[in-house]
Parts: structure tokens; C-alpha cells; sequence
DNA sequence: TTCCGACAGTGGGGTCGCAAT
DNA sequence: ATTGCGACCCCACTATCGGAA
């Protein structure tokens, strides 16, 4: 049993700040890079493809919260079980709840647990669930959070007893473009870079960045949706491949659009106009006009969806060079 | 002056749970 | 039995504004 703050170097001892527990801390949130880096002064973790939530425990008392507060312990009761047998007490950790098909991190596993509600759901449940810990953001009396992160995890890792279902997310120093390529390899969903020596930031932060696997290829536009709001042009492309010469539905890409290309593709979507959809698949049919399909248009996303669709979605650009016939699903 | 963070608003896929059809 | 919808999860992105750099 390690006693705080007693045990952090002496060099530390300033930044901690005595203060009854807190019931609720904003989670620290990561910001989106496509720059990938190495860097000393820099740590990288494998990005879990889960559930966020905030573990607090507190005389004994142990809370699951999700990013926006709500709480989770009638869905994971097994974790709330397991975080009532450490021995560890008045904490706050930062963590993420996640499932695995073989051995990536599979949110679309998770889905089917995270919203169950019911309790004999839940019990017969076969999804099997781990929590991550990977920050501690309070301690017995004290918050660590303008602690350097490499040192609020060394705590987090002396702290508490690691054992399933609860397990410590580990990282690797320095060399993030190697370990982005060997996550890619591996079909991680992608990596967080880490500042080592940030602080915990309560809000978006750019010390902590997302390193993502991304793919990207062409679709044909077969369709496109009526804009809402404030929204100029046209809401979402409704895009194709095609399969033994047929064309499938993919499903929408809506971002990613200046307010000038939703005009200008708008425009050209005019005199491609026709009355029935050239795919088949599930359709939407409400607020859908249909188009010939002729255009072909770059689109990035993190993985094709169990019903073929893609999670995700963002609007790259038109292919003027490609035949729409030629566009096939790729990965 | 330029850059950046925070916010609102637009858009995506998916699941459960429940009400309406 | 099927469909639609809200509430949650996971998001990406653009536009805007005000303050930091």
C-alpha cells in the first residue's frame, strides 16, 4: 500500500493540491491528427475502441459515469464488483470499457451490451467486457491532476491490482510512427499520443492526440439527401460499389463539405436527376433524390459496419480519373 | 496580425426499448 | 410483426467568434 502524496518525488509535492472528492471531473478529450509523429517527449497508447468512463470509488462507494454523466453500473455490474474488491479506496480513474473480437477491441461487440438495461439481459449476456485504466485524476484527499502524466501513471499502476477484468493500458515511449504502422498491421483502430509530461486538461486538448487507421477509397454517387436546417446544397451523398457488375448501397457521407462544394456539387447533381434508385440494398426512401450513376467520390472512414456500410464517413473529393464501373469495395 | 479553443450546427452508423401502426 | 423514434454510444467536420500568442 503505497500513501499519498508521501511517495511522489519531492519535485511534485507543489503541484498537489489538497481538496475534498469530487463527484463529477470533465474527462480530458483528444484532439484528431493526421500528422503522425515521433517524439521524446512523447508517449503513445493503444486507442480502444469502447466506451469512455470515469471510475469513482469513494468510501468504499463505487461509481461507473460515461462521458456525459450517466451512470453505468446496472450495464457492467461486474465491474463495478471488481473495482469493490480492490483494496484501493477514494480515487478517481480515467478508463475504457471495452469488448474484443479476437484480439482487437471491437465497439460493435460492445454494442451489444452497452445499452442493455434490463438485468436478465445483462446476466445472459455473452458479451464479455475489460475496463482500461490508463489516468488518475484523484487520490485520498488529493488531486493529482497538474501531476506530470507519466507520474499519475506510475501511480495509477502501484495503486491498484490489475487483474481481469480490470486491466492497466500500457504505452510505449518515443517512437509513434513505428508503433502506428505496427498498430495499423495489427487492425488497431489506432493510437493516442500523449504528452508526458501534461497535465490533466478538464476540456479538448492538443497534448493528447488521436493517431487513427484510417481507410480511404472511391464510391459512385447514386443519390444524394435534402439539406435541413441552415445547411446549404444538399445534406449527405448517398454513395455505391460495385459487385459481379451490380451496384450495392454503401450508405451516407454528410461532413466533410465546404459551403462551396455543397453548392457546387448541388449544381452538378441537377442534370443527373432520376426516379429510381440504380442500387439496391436497404434504401432510405425518406427526403432521397436519386441520381445516374456518374460520379465517382473519394471518401475516408474507420471500417465497414456489419451491414456493409461505412463508420464514420467523411468527403474527400471528386475522382475525375476513375470509371464508376470501377469501383469495387476494396478492404 | 495570425492562430487556436470553444461552441453550435450539420452530417454519419449502430443498439435497445417502447409506442404506434 | 414491423416500423418509427428517442436516447445513448461511437464519431468528423465547418463556420464563427473572441482571446491568446
Amino acid at each position: 500500500m503505497i500513501n499519498l502524496p508521501a511517495d511522489i518525488s519531492e519535485k511534485f509535492r507543489d503541484k498537489l493540491n489538497k481538496k475534498k472528492q469530487p463527484d463529477w471531473i470533465s474527462p480530458m478529450l483528444a484532439k484528431l491528427t493526421h500528422d503522425v509523429f515521433s517524439d521524446a517527449e512523447w508517449i503513445f497508447e493503444r486507442k480502444l475502441d469502447g466506451e469512455r468512463c470515469l471510475v469513482f470509488k469513494k468510501n468504499g462507494k463505487v461509481e461507473l459515469m460515461s462521458r456525459n454523466q450517466k451512470e453505468l453500473n446496472n450495464t457492467y455490474p461486474e465491474l463495478v464488483r471488481a473495482f469493490e474488491e480492490q483494496d484501493t479506496d477514494n480515487f478517481i480513474a480515467d478508463t475504457e470499457i471495452v469488448a474484443f473480437d479476437g484480439n482487437v477491441t471491437s465497439f460493435r461487440e460492445l454494442q451489444k451490451r452497452m445499452h442493455l438495461k434490463k438485468k436478465e439481459a445483462i446476466e445472459s449476456s455473452k458479451v464479455k467486457v475489460f475496463i482500461y485504466l490508463f489516468d488518475l485524476i484523484y487520490h485520498d484527499g488529493y488531486e493529482l491532476d497538474k501531476l506530470p502524466l507519466t507520474e499519475r501513471k506510475k501511480l495509477l499502476r502501484e495503486l491498484l491490482d490489475f487483474e481481469d477484468p480490470i486491466r492497466f493500458t500500457p504505452h510505449r515511449n518515443e517512437k509513434g510512427k513505428e508503433f502506428y504502422q505496427e498498430a495499423c498491421k495489427k487492425d488497431w483502430e489506432g493510437l493516442i499520443a500523449k504528452k508526458a509530461n501534461s497535465t490533466y486538461a478538464h476540456s479538448r486538448s492538443s497534448n493528447w492526440l488521436k493517431f487513427k487507421c484510417e481507410n480511404q477509397q472511391e464510391f459512385v454517387i447514386v443519390g444524394y439527401t435534402k439539406p435541413q436546417g441552415t445547411r446549404k446544397g444538399f445534406g449527405a451523398i448517398l454513395i455505391g460499389f460495385y459487385k459481379d457488375d451490380k451496384l450495392k448501397y454503401a450508405g451516407k457521407v454528410g461532413t466533410g463539405y465546404t459551403d462551396e462544394m455543397l453548392e457546387d456539387l448541388h449544381s452538378r447533381f441537377q442534370k443527373l436527376e432520376i426516379d429510381e434508385p440504380a442500387v439496391s440494398g436497404r434504401l432510405p426512401s425518406k427526403n432521397v433524390h436519386w441520381l445516374k450513376p456518374k460520379m465517382v467520390a473519394e471518401v475516408a472512414f474507420t471500417e465497414w459496419t456489419s451491414t456493409n456500410k461505412l463508420r464514420h464517413p467523411r468527403y474527400l473529393g471528386l475522382r475525375r480519373d476513375k470509371k464508376v464501373k470501377d469501383v469495387l469495395k476494396e478492404s
